[in-house]
Parts: C-alpha cells; sequence; structure tokens
DNA sequence: TACCTTCCAGATATCAGATAAATATGATGC
DNA sequence: GCATCATATTTATCTGATATCTGGAAGGTA
C-alpha cells in the first residue's frame, strides 16, 4: 500500500505519528491553505487508508501544537499562522523543511541575539561549578575537532548549549533544541562544513573566561560578538 | 458522576480536552511522582470513567507538547521537566497553578529581559505604519486606563504585546502569550491592581518615540527601563 | 559463568462500527 | 426583518476485537 512506501523513512514512529508529521508537513507548507480548508476526518481516513482512531490522534496532536481546530460540522481548520507553537521542535523542523529561507535565518539570529547575550549573562550570576565544568568541556571538544578528532558543528552547539544551562533559567534552557536548530540551518546556508578556528576558540572562550570570574557584561559582550559574526555572513549572503 | 464535578468549571472543551487539562495539571503539579508513574491506559479510563478513545487522545495531546510518552510494555512514563513545552500556553499555565512562586516570577522577568528590549530595537528597525498605530493606541488606552475609563492592566499588555508585534520577527511575536501570562502573574504578586500614573505612561511613551525615529538604542534602553521597574519590585518583594 | 536466542505476558496501537452530541444552514412563522 | 426551529453533516464518544511491540523470563550453548 501506498503508506509503506509514504513513510518508509519516517523511522520508529507508530501510525499516528507518522500521520502528524505527514499532516503538519503538508499543513505548514500550505498545500491546504488554497483548496479550502483540510478534508474531513473521514475524507482523511480514506485518502491515507487508516483508521478513524489513528487520525484523530493525529488530529488531536496537531491540535496541541497550534495548528489546527476540529470541531463538529466545521470539519477542520487551519489555524493562522500567529497560532502555531513554532518553538515546538517538530513545528519549527516542518517549517524549515517547508520553507527554507534566509529571512528566516535572519530571524533566527536575531532571537538568538537576544537570548544568549543575556543567558551569558546570567550564567555569570548563576553558574554552578558543574556548569562551569560543561562549559570547559564544550571548548575541549571544539579544541579536539580543530584537531580532527570530534565534530565541529556538534562540539560548537555544545558550547552554545552549555550556556543556556548555566543561566539556571528554565525558560532560557528550553531554548537548547531553537539554538540546536539554528546553527543545523546555518551550516546548510554557509553550505561548507567550516571547521574550527583558532580565533573561534579564543572567542568562545572569552565567554567561559568571564562567567568564571563572574562578570556578567564581559559575558554578554563576548556572546553577542559571536553571533555578530554569523550575522555578517548573514547579510553578506543577503546582499550577495 | 464524579466527572461533572470534576470538570464543572473547566468550561466549553471536550472531554478529551478537559482529561489533557486534568492529567496535565496533576503531572505538573507532581501528583505520579513519587507514586511509580502514571497508571496504565486502562487503570486511568477506570479512575476518570471514560472511554478508552478520550483516554488516549488526552495522552496523545499532552505527548504532543512534552510532558509524556507511551510505549508498549512501558505504559505511560512522565518525561524530564527539561523535555516539557514550557513556551506552550497550557504547560505554562500548569505550572504556574501548581507551583506559584516569586522564583518563577523572577524567572520570566529575565526571559522578558532578554526579548522585549531586542523587540523595540527591531521595532525600531522594521516596524511598519500600522506597527506604530497600533503601539499609538495602546498608548491611549493606557491614558484611559489613568482616567478610570478603560483596564489598566489589559492597556499596559497591549502594549508590550503591539511591541513584540513592531519587531516583524514571527519567533518575537510567539513570545504574546508568554508576556501576557507574565504580566498577568506580577500582578497577582504585587497583589493590589496598581493604576497606570502619568509616569507610566511617559515610560512607555519613550519607547513609542524611539520606535518612530527608528532609533534602536534608544527603543532598547527604553524598553529596558520599563522591565527594571518591574524587577526591582520583585527583588524587594524576595528580600521582605 | 556468560552470552545468545526464543518465547511469553502485559501493555499500547490499530481497526471497525454504532451511537451521541454539537452546530452551520436553511426553513418556518410572526 | 428577525427570531425560532428543524435538519443534515461532522466530529465526539463508546465498545470490543485484534495486531503489534517489548521487557524480562526461560532455556540452550560455548
Amino acid at each position: 500500500m501506498a503508506l509503506d512506501i509514504m513513510f518508509q523513512f519516517e523511522g520508529n514512529l507508530n501510525l499516528s505519528q507518522r500521520m502528524t508529521h505527514e499532516l503538519g508537513k503538508a499543513i505548514v507548507r500550505g498545500e491546504y491553505k488554497q483548496s479550502g480548508g483540510l478534508p474531513t476526518e473521514a475524507e482523511l481516513c480514506d485518502k491515507f487508508g487508516i483508521s478513524r482512531s489513528a487520525m484523530r490522534e493525529a488530529v488531536k496532536m496537531l491540535s496541541a501544537k497550534g495548528l489546527i481546530i476540529s470541531r463538529p460540522r466545521q470539519g477542520i481548520r487551519i489555524l493562522p499562522e500567529d497560532n502555531w507553537n513554532i518553538f515546538d521542535a517538530d513545528v519549527l523542523k516542518w517549517i524549515l523543511d517547508s520553507n527554507p529561507s534566509l529571512l528566516l535565518l535572519k530571524e533566527f539570529l536575531q532571537m538568538r541575539m537576544a537570548i544568549e547575550p543575556e543567558a551569558a549573562a546570567l550564567a555569570a550570576q548563576y553558574a554552578t561549578t558543574e556548569d562551569i565544568e560543561n562549559i570547559k568541556k564544550a571548548i575541549i571538544r571544539m579544541q579536539a575537532a580543530h584537531n580532527g578528532q570530534d565534530d565541529p558543528l556538534q562540539s560548537d552547539i555544545a558550547f552554545h548549549i552549555s550556556i543556556l544551562y548555566a543561566s539556571s533559567n528554565r525558560f532560557f534552557i528550553q531554548f537548547r533544541e531553537f539554538v540546536q536548530t539554528a546553527l543545523n540551518v546555518s551550516i546548510r546556508y554557509t553550505n561548507q562544513l567550516k571547521g574550527i578556528t583558532v580565533g573561534d576558540i579564543q572567542d568562545h572562550s572569552r565567554v567561559l573566561e568571564a562567567i568564571e570570574q563572574k562578570q556578567p557584561e564581559a559575558a554578554r559582550a563576548a556572546a553577542k560578538h559571536l553571533i555578530e559574526e554569523a550575522q555578517e555572513l548573514i547579510d553578506t549572503a543577503l546582499n550577495k
């Protein structure tokens, strides 16, 4: 059956989860925007050849993420984009897959510019010794990556996430997937997987030092500097 | 039946949605943390006297929000708090209801301090005339509230949200519910519904002026100033 | 002993079909 | 014109059967 082919790369997820991704991606892609909204529950079941329970569970998951609403007599309606939980990792992924653009990347960087310097400043006030230990480990990974013994991107991500954890604020910590996604996207655009230079390690270490010495302003400035470099890369790409 | 009483204040939601809130609140409250995790699907159905379909849909919605995971042979397990989508409006509400604390309020303000000044700076660069019109309307509402002709809290919220919209960045705009919740919580703690003073209106107007004149740095500073005032209120409350 | 495979029990996942409840729309009556 | 009502359509809920997954026990082998 068609489903087997359609879902063959979706991994270990169960049927309703695969259906959630399938529908979620289609909605974000705008597939049902013009065609007068989504089909009814029953029509969707027919179309994908699955039972109503599985379909309903998928629909419920998408409503939980703010994408749709389902009501008797009205059917399943797509909610305005404002309503989508774009900090949900799934929704974010679907948006990126459907509409990858430099504009979106710019928005990512604007958000990182708000979050990360402030997180670094908080880390300088509240980081525990364990938090600092984790930041150090990330720096060491970056050095290893510089020597070809670790993955450049993953070590970079580990560093930025360790700062979020060190902020000791659960809201900042929640941004770890966002930052991870943002960094992965950046790579996709600056599309050669650039290695980590000695300069990069120095710049990142400055954040660590400021946190260790409990200097919020210096930490903020150092973290800001890291993102400014990425922003410049994008701005030149946008003007190209 | 017990359900009728339990859910009597839950409004127009359907059964699976009410169940979602009920379970979500209980999980966040930590009710199932010690008692060896959640009961099985079947036991939950018995306990609440509802059918498996309704229960399963609730479980799916909670997994979509990152609170639980449900797998054959393992049952329904609560995921670590790190995994919860705390920017989801429901989850945020449950957390606030279950564990209202000054610490949480402080975390709210730290996050607002990251978001709002940066949003104001972006607004100074990108706001449309319509965006600015909306900010003006909010200021006018605050003046009306000062004269007793509008709600002080609602007009204040409207102002802060209008700044987020003016940033023209979908990620910042997504914070509107977060900021709304944060402001509502603040009121709960500073517990007299303080009226809006002439000084407040001046301080808020400075943000508007900086945005109109396209001065990002001034906008950032003015927005920062607004939150600093709230932070001082909390810090004195914490030391009391 | 240690490891590997097989099998089983217990839980969720999926299906099917019936009935209940909600609501947009058009019909009706004044 | 307006309120009220009837109805058809769609989701919501329940029920029970079957399929599938998976942790751990049982047993075999080197």
